[in-house]
Parts: C-alpha cells; structure tokens; sequence
DNA sequence: TTTGTAGTTTATAATTATTCTAAACTACAA
DNA sequence: TTGTAGTTTAGAATAATTATAAACTACAAA
C-alpha cells in the first residue's frame, strides 16, 4: 500500500510538484497489486469511478507525459492508434490479442535471447521488447 | 521489376478487383528493391512523387485495409498513433529509434530465441515480433 | 507571514489521423 | 449491351491528441 508521503516523494525525486491532481493520478496508477496497461481514456475512467472531484483530461494527458518522461511509466507498442502505457517499468515482453487488443504481461525470464544484432553506428540499445501475437486455435 | 501482368494476378487471387488506382498503389508497394515501412501519408506523398493522375485520400486508406487483410501487408507495431505498415510481410524485426521515429529491419536470423513461453489456453502464437528501440550513445 | 513567480491546471479551440456516407463511376458476368 | 455488385471519391463526421491562454497554486525568498 502506497503512502501520499512515497508519492510526493516520487514525484519530488523526478522534479513534478506534487499537486492534488499528480497525486490522485499516481495513486490510480500506482497503488494497485498488477500492473496496469491502460490508455489516457480508460485512466480517466478509473479516476472517475474512485474520486468525485474532477480532473481535467488534458492535466491526464499531461501528467502522463510527465510520469513518461520521468519514467515511471512507459509506452507500449501497439497496432492501435492511441497512445497505451504501462504502469511496469521494468524490461519484460507482452502477449497480444489482435481479436481483443488486450495486452498481458510476460516475464523477463520467460523469454531467453541467444543473439541479437549489433546496432547502428551511433546508437545503443536502450531497451529490448518482445511481442507475440496470438490467434484463436 | 513488377509486370502489370503479375500485380494484377496479385490483386485477382486476394478477390479484389484489379483497378486502375490499385495497380498504381501496387506498384508503389511492391516495385522497390527494399521493404518499404509506410504510413497512409507517407504512401500518398510516394503516389503523388511518381505519377500525376490523383488518388483519393480515401482510396488509399481502402485499400491499404484490403492489401493487409489479404496478407499483401502487415501492421506494425508502434508507440507512434498512426498506422504503420510493412511491405515485408515476412515474420522479421525491427530497431525503432524513438528520436527519429525511424524503423529498420532486422533480418530473422539476426535474433535466436532460446525459449518463449506457452500461449494462454485456446489460444496459439501467430507471430513473434522483436523491437529493439535505440538510443543515442 | 506575505509576495513574486515559475510551474500547473483548466476549458476550449485546433490539429491530426482515420472512418463514414452517399453519390458517381467501373469491371465484368450474363 | 447492360445490370449490378464492387469501387472510388469528396467531403462530413469522429476520435485521439496537442495547443492556447487565462486562472490558479506551490513554494522560495523577503
């Protein structure tokens, strides 16, 4: 179980004021047993569905640019076209569904990688992720 | 190089009618000499480049939709919010750089898998996707 | 404390990507 | 030829996101 003070320490580690509004918003995302995979309107919603008072949607759609930048979230790769983030910000992989466009979680261990490639000149790997599409059998 | 002759037998053998504006995307697809990563608009600016004859905004996202339904392109996966598509439908990989929002092949033997993990029940895996995302060094 | 200010929130407008609509057009089978 | 189902098209509608600019607020310094 989360405490305001962790959170407003998060927050203040990563330079964002703690406001009521971040804290509501990170309480939501991050005080939860699974990790949460979730879009800029389905946040919405759980904030509405546990607290009355109202938060604007673009303070969402800024804080969760915010928590991104800072890392505490990350973005997924989809085939949608709207933005969906991941509350686990440690490197792991993720089964698809196409037919639901439902995400799930797989373990870092899950997978083992014998060789990947060198990158580009210039460049190194920052993260490494793993997708794998399912359908009906 | 792509005969008319071969796009059109392309389009017959999915059911879609070989008509003038789809030879024309077809060709735009399919004659290159690498895989091509496209979004709606980057096509539409390579149809305009190559030919003066206008196609409509909307028939470019039709048959987009129909060549991936038939398997002639995929999808990619992204964090960007618009389509992305392949005209290398074979199953391969990608480095994404996040600055540039620029995605390269990898060719499938470049990445071994040790292990993966079983699909959930009822379902099986349809494909296996890598993306390395980059950094600059 | 008070106060100045940079950081934040907000409603709303603007933008961007995509899908829908319905009328005009066209491939092609009969 | 001709009927019709399939296709194209411009433009409207929708959906997700970003921009704007005014009001608000956290908090450092006086």
């Amino acid at each position: 179980m989360y405490q305001k003070k962790e959170i407003v320490n998060k927050l203040r580690s990563s330079g964002l004021r703690p406001t009521k509004q971040r804290i509501v918003i990170a309480k939501n995302l991050f005080d939860r047993k699974k990790t949460f995979h979730f879009t800029v309107e389905t946040l919405n919603i759980a904030i509405h569905r546990k607290c009355n008072e109202r938060i604007s949607l673009a303070t969402i759609y800024n804080t969760v640019e915010a928590f991104k930048r800072a890392g505490h979230i990350r973005e997924i790769l989809t085939s949608n076209n709207k933005n969906y983030y991941d509350t686990n910000i440690k490197s792991h992989h993720h089964f698809y569904d196409p037919d639901t466009k439902e995400l799930t979680d797989i373990d870092y261990q899950e997978v083992v990688l014998n060789k990947i490639p060198n990158p580009p000149k210039g460049k190194k790997i920052k993260d490494l992720e793993v997708v794998i599409s399912l359908q009906k059998k």
